[in-house]
DNA sequence: ATAAGGTTTAACCAAATGGTTAATTCAGTA
DNA sequence: TACTGAATTAACCATTTGGTTAAACCTTAT
């Protein structure tokens, strides 16, 4: 089992600095090979070549290929989370969170361009996962219920349900990017055309969401 | 290879009344393993086991296993299709368009609940896939389009692109079917109740859409 | 220096998996 | 009835793959 480095102050330090212990190095390498090929298509192997390591140090590290899926699906989600939670708990009025979110949802992608397809693939693949790994920790859409229905009697918005209105920011917001090869054949879209398509959406989708649910 | 059937009509009569050649059930035994799993995931000897049959057979029929997947994926992307091409090219107007699709849709993934999430989790791991077996038959947007445009310089809706309509309105039916282990844990919401929400979204979703382009 | 303990490597292993083959069965035909 | 060619099966094969192991290699403390 890997264990603790007790001494060697510039291992840790640098360590610390540049996050290079073999375990994140380890576990970059996974994130990169399991989110886009998925756990199945993944070969440790391949993880190994891509860390720059052998195959056995992906074992002593990490035991076997399930545990390592469950430390990037772990990380992956880590990473989602906070960004979906911002639509629920931030302290913002309501059309500013539509806005912000939209806006800043295109540059994530870009950031984790697999991320959202490989979450979602492997949650289809066994959806007990959420609630084995993150039953605790999920967020309480209560909040956002409130800040929804308090604008709804303030005639400020028509009557909808709180979850509809979160999928339906999700749904818009996301979609285009795991869909994003369908999309591009039926709208017959090359690569360029589509990204433009895209950053027209950061405001494009906000408007269409407001103006659908505002009252006039 | 298999031979097609000269003589003997019993068997043909039957095969042609029941749809149960030897191809057509190892194709649809293929569908449910390869759809529920994907390519990667699925097992030759799986799929015999489905289709009650020896594994040799599938090699038989189709050659390897590359070969009875490409097959499925045809299948499933004739499938799902002219579903979209509802959207692009019948003839109803504008909102009756986005009323029966949203409507239809419901009714649609509850026969095929996997056909989404494998197209779309195929598609990604080789986007060129859609272009080497469909690139001429698939549809064209022009007329979608120009029954948007349409509309917009009657004065009856806001001005947006048809590409982007159209996403909008993939994205708000189908977001919810393939993000639905995501969705659930975020909305702490059992299979029935979620159940209940898709049920409630057949009007729902047309309804938003509708809302937030037409011109009061 | 050397003992100790974590780290790294090369070689190896067993199970799984896609695919093949030779033999057998079966249906239709002459 | 015997022949012919397709359909079917069981056994087999080669490769891939996740995982293991024993030995070698540091690094550090005594």
């Amino acid at each position: 089992m890997a264990k603790e480095q007790t001494t060697s102050e510039p291992n840790i330090l640098n360590a610390i600095k540049e996050q290079t212990t073999p375990e994140s190095n380890i576990l970059n390498a996974a994130k990169e090979i399991f989110e886009r090929k998925g756990m199945a298509a993944a070969r440790m192997q391949e993880i190994a070549d891509e860390a720059g390591i052998n195959k056995a140090m992906l074992h002593y590290y990490y035991r076997s290929k399930q545990l390592l899926f469950e430390a990037v699906f772990k990380s992956a989600f880590s990473t989602l989370a906070p960004q979906l939670n911002e639509i629920i708990n931030a302290e913002n009025s309501l059309f500013d969170k539509i806005r912000n979110f939209t806006n800043n949802h295109v540059m994530f992608v870009v950031n984790h361009p697999y991320l959202f397809n490989f979450i979602i693939q492997e949650l289809n693949r066994d959806p007990d996962f959420i609630e084995k790994l993150f039953s605790e920790k999920l967020p309480n859409i209560q909040k956002f219920r409130d800040q929804v229905d308090k604008k709804i009697k303030e005639g400020i918005i028509i009557p909808i349900k709180a979850e509809h209105l979160f999928i339906n920011i999700l749904a818009l917001n996301i979609f285009p990017f795991i869909a994003s090869p369908l999309l591009k054949g039926f709208l017959k879209t090359d690569d360029h055309a589509y990204r433009q398509l895209m950053e027209e959406r950061k405001t494009e989708i906000a408007d269409f969401i407001i103006n659908s649910i505002k009252i006039k």
